[in-house]
DNA sequence: TATTGTTATACTCTATAACTATA
DNA sequence: TATAGTTATAGAGTATAACAATA
């Protein structure tokens, strides 16, 4: 009997909804609008994005770096980087290894806002787990990098 | 010591950018494009929502609920409605009960097309996890179902 | 000639405002 | 006068195309 495959999918019937719900939580509760208005910041979304990317990078990248990560195209990247360096967060300087290319790096201003940013965000999810046991967080995070990576391992196979 | 709240840090840490990874292989690697195009669709993906929205229904909606369900406003539902109904995919008839209203219907042919892109993602979805065990299985989706409730029950205080 | 980045432009998605019809 | 929906318009976000500079 088919029983597997049907509770298989049942449970899958069932995951796919929770992902959608989690997305639309983050996504249309404007949570990195209202991140950002907590931590007294005010700017595009897309923006903050380059921002937290450098942040999370830990050092200075390229244009085209930050634009993979971001997952968009160059153009893209290059008119944030205008209006955050008109705003003294980010400092473009030539590649010393390549002078085709420029490295973005933040400056402290830039720095202490992602940061202040970033440990809002950090906080309201703290806060949604805090009755979790140690247990069922460690079970969680662990199934769900392993659901990431097969997703994207699944996935891959899309590339052009 | 917080050897405890350090854990939990790290948890979280490792928790949030995993999500991101989920949201980046979906959206970025436009899954829904691709399944329209394994299902033969050629349509706008907010109008491809909306007959999703219809198809898990299971039955005719007003132009406001489905509003609600796809967490967007009147106006846009109406542009999609405006496309679908010239393809013979929903149609629009008043409700009996309140004649300011209208109801919207999937055609055969909009429940077919919905059947076939849903049947395509969910195929995705299930190779993915085609190596889990039905524990694993069950455990994630019941994790996942519990943080989604404990993050949109948080994350409801910023309410208007 | 290939690559890095920039400028200019266009397209997709969704919102706000003004309006119509019915309750 | 409140509500359901529509039309018209505007804005945010991202892409494509054409170009400049360096490798």
């Amino acid at each position: 009997m088919p029983t597997d495959a049907g509770e298989a999918d049942d449970l899958l019937a069932a995951l796919l909804p929770r992902l959608s719900q989690i997305s639309t939580a983050v996504t249309r509760g404007k949570l990195d609008e209202r991140a950002m208005a907590a931590a007294g910041v005010a700017l595009e979304r897309p923006a903050m994005t380059v921002l937290t990317v450098l942040h999370v990078a830990g050092e200075p990248l390229r244009v085209g770096e930050i634009a993979t990560r971001m997952q968009v195209v160059g153009p893209h990247v290059t008119r944030q980087l205008n209006a955050l360096e008109a705003r003294h967060l980010v400092q473009r300087v030539t590649d010393p290894d390549d002078s085709r290319a420029r490295l973005v790096e933040l400056t402290s201003e830039g720095r202490d806002l992602a940061t202040r940013y970033l440990g809002v965000l950090f906080g309201w999810f703290t806060e949604a787990l805090a009755d979790w046991s140690p247990q069922d967080r460690r079970t969680l995070t662990g199934l769900l990098a392993r659901f990431a990576d097969d997703l994207t391992a699944h996935l891959a196979r899309f590339a052009d």
